[in-house]
RNA sequence: GUCCCCAUCGUCUAGCCUGGUCUAGGACAAGAGCUUUUCAAGCUCUCGACACCGGUUCAAAUCCGGUUGGGGACACCA
């Protein structure tokens, strides 16, 4: 049985790095038919904070990695202390005192080559005459990160660990950990590193938004991983969009390209609007709930819902985040617009009061009001006046909506009603 | 400084393992056009890369060596 972990450090956020990394073990898990395990780095009770676990554990689930086990370093320290007395007993490692301190566990170190069988990159050899004593407990009884980590990973039979490149030289120090321990060793698979866009690590500064911000700015989950999935693996076949699902038949180490990737947004961007096209308008409904109440647009109690989803389905294919549906839909919930000064300044100079009246009183004559019959007034009246359809098109749109861009502009109407359009005109009519 | 990793369009990548099918394919971005009711989408087209040097070979993006460049690690942080 396959068992790969993620195992982030509730000192910040989970972001694209981390979630990258939780995404090939979830997916080689699930390629596998193995076990994914979550696993709570929080020795260091200093830096360790429940609003960063919050959030590591809700954008996890967000993303779709659910895990089937989960551990916590800080409910594990009698376990790791075992392990070092052990480890003092058999002569492998010593005590040290520090002044205005307590002891500490350390590791002797025994000059010696390493040799790693890396799943991606293949042998890499290291030399531990490099390497220093290793400190394995600190003077505060806290274990250190690279022997947590090992006693960890062989307690819980993990046996792959697929975690960033920025691990690799921790690897030898572990694997002399492992023997020393009497643990059997795990598959190694060091991943490729994301890098900013300016080059370098992934920092506050430079590209390392938190996951669960994406969700509030609007981006799907599914393409979010999609993106993810495409920086260091490539399905093949010139395939770009691929559900998770799919991709999970498919997935193998093996495919995982050596070279770090160089974060670019705007084909998130892209694959988001890709999901979003494609999305149960009723879901992105559940979604935008929330938001719209919150900016006083609707109200939760008094919701017409299917009015809600149409209006989504209108503006669906045009959107790069879900919330850019706040945006380019406020017209639809605002009793008084904003009209954009620049498309007055475009659109409407000119004195339109003679076509606008016309076209109310067209639009009342209507039995039946719906996207054909008022495309059908709108161009017969057009004609009748002698004047292209563009011409009046967009100043119409601008008085309704304040803005020139958005949907089809008969769709906008019929769902605005008769009675808005009506107000929404006389309002320029002098 | 020491150790380690990496190297195909601006970016993500296919191809590399198993040299010839590669005058290197796709996607994002950019530019042009079509469509049109604006924007978005869609469609068509354009721009654009094997880091460099040497070796092996009839033949190298593909194998080997070096150079250069980029990145990472060297904590009683994780």
């Amino acid at each position: 049985m396959i068992r790969v972990r993620f195992a982030p450090s509730p000192t910040g956020n989970l972001h694209i790095g981390g979630a990258r990394t939780a995404l090939f073990n979830w997916i080689y898990a699930k390629a596998k038919g193995g076990e994914f395990i979550l696993r709570i780095e929080d020795t260091d009770a200093a830096r360790s904070q429940k609003e960063y676990l919050d959030e590591i554990l809700f954008s996890l689930k967000w993303l779709g990695f659910e895990w089937d086990e989960l551990y916590y370093q800080s409910q594990r320290f009698d376990i790791y202390r075992k392990y070092a007395e052990q480890l003092l007993k058999e002569g492998k490692a010593y005590l040290e005192k520090t002044e205005g301190r307590g002891e500490a566990v350390i590791f002797k170190v025994t000059p010696r080559k390493i040799k790693v069988n890396d799943l991606i990159r293949g042998e890499i050899e290291f030399d531990a005459e490099a390497i220093k004593d290793q400190v394995l407990i600190k003077s505060d009884g806290t274990p250190t990160y690279n022997f947590a980590c090992v006693v960890d990973d062989a307690q819980t039979q993990i046996t792959h660990v697929i975690r960033g490149d920025d691990h690799i030289s921790n690897t030898p120090k572990q694997i002399m950990l492992y023997e020393a321990l009497g643990f059997n060793l795990p598959c190694f698979a060091h991943l490729p590193l994301i890098l900013s866009k300016e080059g370098g690590r992934l920092s506050k500064r430079k590209g390392a938004t938190a996951i669960s911000d994406y969700h509030t700015m609007g981006y799907l989950p599914q393409a979010l991983v999609n993106y993810l999935l495409l920086l260091g693996w490539s399905p093949g076949g010139n395939r770009e969009v691929i559900e998770i699902n799919e991709a999970t038949k498919i997935f193998d180490i093996k495919n995982i390209n050596k070279t770090a990737a160089v974060l670019d947004l705007d084909k998130l961007d892209w694959m988001n609007n890709q999901y979003l096209k494609k999305e149960d308008p009723e879901k992105l409904a559940d979604e935008l709930i929330p938001a719209l109440v919150e900016k006083g647009y609707i109200e939760k109690d008094k919701l017409d819902r299917g009015y809600l989803v149409s209006l989504i389905k209108i503006f669906q294919g045009r959107l790069t985040v879900l919330n850019d549906f706040i945006d380019w839909a406020d017209f639809f919930f605002l009793k008084e617009i904003k009209i954009d000064p620049a498309a007055e300044e475009k659109f409407l100079k000119r004195d339109f009061s003679r076509e606008f009246r016309m076209f109310i009183n067209r639009m009342e004559a209507l039995d039946k009001f719906d996207v054909a019959t008022i495309e059908t007034a709108f161009r017969e009246m057009v004609k009748e006046l002698g004047i292209e359809a563009k011409v009046l098109i967009h100043p119409i749109r601008v008085v309704l909506t304040g803005k020139t861009i958005g949907p089809g502009l008969f769709e906008l109407i019929y769902y605005l009603g008769r009675q808005r359009t009506k107000e929404r005109l006389e309002k320029w009519i002098k």
